[in-house]
DNA sequence: TCACCAGTGGAGGGTTCG
DNA sequence: ATCACGAACCCTCCACTG
């Protein structure tokens, strides 16, 4: 059998992203430790500058210790639009070498330049290609990792980063190709952690097989690692151990589920405050899912009590739906079943199996009036913003205020992240 | 009619990643 | 012993269908 022709992956990682664009914004702030996030007492970070991770500050650690540790730094609240709109800009810049971008987020992505190398060169040539021109015409960096595969290209581009240490920020070679007869020795000495999948709890049965490094899963029968880890994983990660990685680029990948949650700054305890939480979120979700012109089949809700015990409930019904009172209606025996008594920290609601939104038929589960009112709500929203119009009953007390935190980002009590 | 099998889809819990 | 939120995916169990 031949060989499948070799493929030729990029993955790009913005450098800092959401620190990088503050600073195009204010410049005077560059080469100073900056955090993005986590401007609430209780949030967390975000992205962090390379000089502020020089003080051990990274993403997702809470903001109060990343103070803690870098007393200096200059916290900023998050703008997720003006990102997405960056993200955006760096995309089209991506399209003009491959159709075949897939964003993982929205600073990262792979794409598949195979058929490219006619038009534009090698896998490293439009890797530097591509990062100047990201450069000259956004004005921010990235790193870029080359490889036959999409996992060892993200490995590759991790590679190229620039470092932070205790003595300074060094800049990477940000672009890292890992040449095909290359693979292994590559890979064999990394630890096992950096295999796509391996979190604490793989890692832990991992170490229980004796594995620390990719090249010691590598030497493992696979049957033994899935006896340990179950089919799916275990066979995932022996391919990636062994270098391989068949998953394709796919380019405007649908979301399959469209959800919010929260964590309550105070928990709650009665029956009315849980029912008007989970009304909010109903409707904030069905205001996504109708801008994104789907309605949900299955709902389903989440709950987190004080002692962190969660538990989900799910209800499927035979058509999508995409109003709030419509998602109320189908949660409301899972909601009348929680006994909130015992606290609850965190309440969330979700929509999955997604598809084209029920109209005509809408008669029979959301009466037409609620679709004219979802309707108005949606343009409402456009005009004014999202805080604008909610249900009634998440109106806090006094002077009519809609509370409306379902669009919060990064914590409760982050008064940045909108 | 029974036993078995494969496939599908729902429900609930868990893990991982960014 | 926790740290938020949003999403994808996986595993197991179970019911139904043919």
């Amino acid at each position: 059998m031949d060989a499948p022709p070799g493929r030729t992956i990029l993955h790009v990682d913005m450098d800092a992203f959401y620190v990088s664009v503050e600073l195009r914004r204010r410049p005077e702030l560059v080469g100073r430790p900056v955090v993005v996030g986590g401007a609430g007492g209780r949030g967390v970070v975000a992205a962090a500058s390379y000089e502020a991770r020089r003080y051990g500050v990274h993403s997702a650690m809470p903001s109060v210790r990343a103070r803690r540790l870098c007393p200096d730094a200059v916290f900023l609240p998050g703008d997720h639009d003006l990102y997405a709109s960056v993200s955006a800009d760096v995309r089209a810049i991506f399209d003009r070498w491959s159709p075949l971008v897939e964003p993982l987020s929205l600073d990262e992505a792979f794409i598949d330049v195979s058929g490219a190398g006619r038009l534009f060169g090698d896998g490293v040539t439009i890797a530097h290609q591509l990062r100047d021109a990201v450069r000259a015409e956004v004005g921010l960096g990235c790193s870029v990792g080359v490889a036959t595969n999409k996992f060892l290209a993200k490995l590759a581009s991790v590679e190229a980063k620039p470092r932070a240490g205790p003595g300074g920020v060094t800049p990477g070679p940000g672009v890292v190709a890992v040449e095909p007869d290359g693979e292994l020795g590559f890979l064999h000495p990394l630890p096992v952690q950096r295999l796509w999948g391996v979190g604490p709890a793989t890692l832990e049965r991992l170490e229980r097989l004796g594995v620390r490094t990719v090249g010691d899963l590598a030497a493992l029968d696979e049957h033994l690692v899935v006896a340990a880890l179950g089919r799916g994983v275990g066979h995932h990660l022996c391919g990636l151990a062994a270098g391989r990685d068949d998953r394709p680029v796919v380019p405007d990948r649908r979301a399959k589920s469209i959800g919010h949650e929260e964590t309550f700054g105070t928990d709650l305890h009665t029956d009315d405050e849980l029912h008007r939480e989970v009304v909010r979120m109903a409707d904030g979700v069905a205001s996504r899912l109708r801008s994104a012109g789907v309605g949900a089949r299955t709902l389903t809700l989440k709950v987190r009590f004080a002692g962190f015990r969660t538990i989900t409930r799910s209800v499927t019904g035979r058509d999508p739906v995409d109003t709030g009172p419509a998602i109320v209606a189908a949660l409301d025996p899972l909601v009348a079943a929680v006994d909130p008594a015992p606290g609850i920290r965190l309440v969330g609601v979700s929509g999955s199996n997604l598809g084209p939104p029920i109209t005509q038929l809408s008669l029979l589960d959301a009466p037409a009036d609620d679709r004219d009112a979802a309707a108005a709500v949606d343009q409402i929203r456009d005009r004014f913003g999202a805080g604008a119009i909610g249900p009634a009953s998440a109106v806090s007390g006094r002077g009519l205020r809609v509370v409306r935190r379902g669009a919060q980002q990064w914590g409760p009590d982050d008064p940045g992240a909108r």
